[in-house]
RNA sequence: CGCGGGAUAGAGCAGUUGGCAGCUCGCCAGGCCCAUAACCUGGAGGUCGCCGGUUCGAGUCCGGCUCCCGCAA
């Protein structure tokens, strides 16, 4: 039975976490995890849900505010004794400094949510989302000293639906990425499979996300807007300013028709809010959440409200 | 006790210094048109979130409670 390892925090990681659990072959004899964090209107400490799931195996559960903390704990040092064979890190959230990376006998392993070497970085489904791709998948890759630079083991492909959102595709990559993990690695571990090396030519770059990121570009098409509140829904959502209020937008659909408004003007088709954006393209407001009111429909929202200037098409 | 918005017809909203509860949409019935996010006529639909107080009289003023939501983390 080999000894694992495990990093991650998110949701994502949770399916991974499970499959290498219910892997005979493999012993998780220790889960590193973020610490619990407030969550909600009225800031409640809450845990990650790994360490949900690695409580509900008895698998020690580690959550140091700094990695440096674990060579000083000594039951998590104590568990290392026998060293681990292997390590594996889903959606961690840090970096792992090279002292953590030698750990394992076999070093660490990592599953990334994009085809490698595209969208290296912390918001790979955001950015393959945004940017419009086809196809999207799974990477798992060997951890080396360079953030999502390391020798490939598998990918797994999976096409984009037209509707995507961030939440949906990513269920579902986080189920591609738990099917095969288990078989990767042993395959890696027994050598019948060999790390490949990253085509370095070939990188692209996505950024860590704030809310910030959500503030709707007018000038950006209506397709490249679309795609964008697919991309961050549900996290970390798209708005814009209206009346000195922000107004979440959750789902938008491209207009095929023209209008001479200038870009970010506010017009109504058909009784229904459009917006002008960029290169003469028309976005339609079909699902939209005005602050302290539940979500509603663009035309509901219009509703008892005069502010979106009214125009015939 | 982190900051803030809200609860009024099925939906979205208005309701002025307390004085008959309204608008837009939907719904039902009828009419009209080649056609429309159609249009015209009529109609139904409300314990104004809950409890208490002030008052001749409370959606509105006062106190308490419940629920929903935005920000922040």
């Amino acid at each position: 039975m080999l000894r694992l390892i495990f990093f991650g925090t998110s949701e994502f990681a949770v399916p991974h976490l499970d499959a290498l659990i219910k892997d005979k072959d493999f012993h998780v004899i220790a889960v590193v995890t973020q610490p619990d964090k407030p969550v909600g209107r009225h800031a409640v400490n809450t845990p990650p849900p790994v360490k949900t799931l690695a409580i509900k195996y008895r698998i020690p559960v580690f959550q140091p505010i700094k990695l440096l903390e674990l060579k000083e704990s000594e039951s998590f040092q104590s568990l290392l004794d026998p060293r681990p064979d292997v390590g594996v890190v889903v959606a961690y959230g840090k970096i792992l400094p090279q002292w953590v990376l030698d750990i394992p006998k076999n070093g660490i392993i990592n599953v990334h949510a994009s085809i490698l070497p595209r969208h290296r970085g912390p918001s790979p489904i955001h950015a393959t989302i945004a940017a419009g791709d086809q196809v999207s998948g799974v990477s798992i890759m060997l951890i080396d000293e360079k953030m999502d630079h390391g020798p490939i083991l598998a990918t797994v492909e999976e096409e984009l639906l037209p509707n995507d959102t961030v939440g949906e595709l990513q269920t579902r990559l986080a189920d591609l990425g738990a099917k095969s993990l288990a078989e990767t690695i042993k395959e890696y571990l027994n050598g019948t499979l060999t790390p490949k090396e990253q085509d370095h030519s070939k990188i692209s770059y996505c950024k860590i996300l704030t809310r910030e990121n959500g503030k709707i570009d007018w000038n950006q098409t209506a397709s490249e807007i679309e795609r964008l509140v697919r991309a961050y829904d549900p996290w970390p959502g798209t708005w814009m300013e209206i009346e000195g209020k922000r107004l979440k937008i959750q789902k938008v659909r491209v207009c095929p028709n023209d209008s001479s408004y200038p870009i970010g003007t506010r017009f109504l088709w058909k009784g229904r809010p459009n917006i002008k954006c960029g290169q003469g393209t028309v976005l339609e407001l079909e699902v939209v959440q005005p602050e302290g009111k539940k979500p509603m429909s663009g035309v509901e929202y219009i509703r008892g409200r005069g502010e979106w200037l009214s125009a015939i098409t």
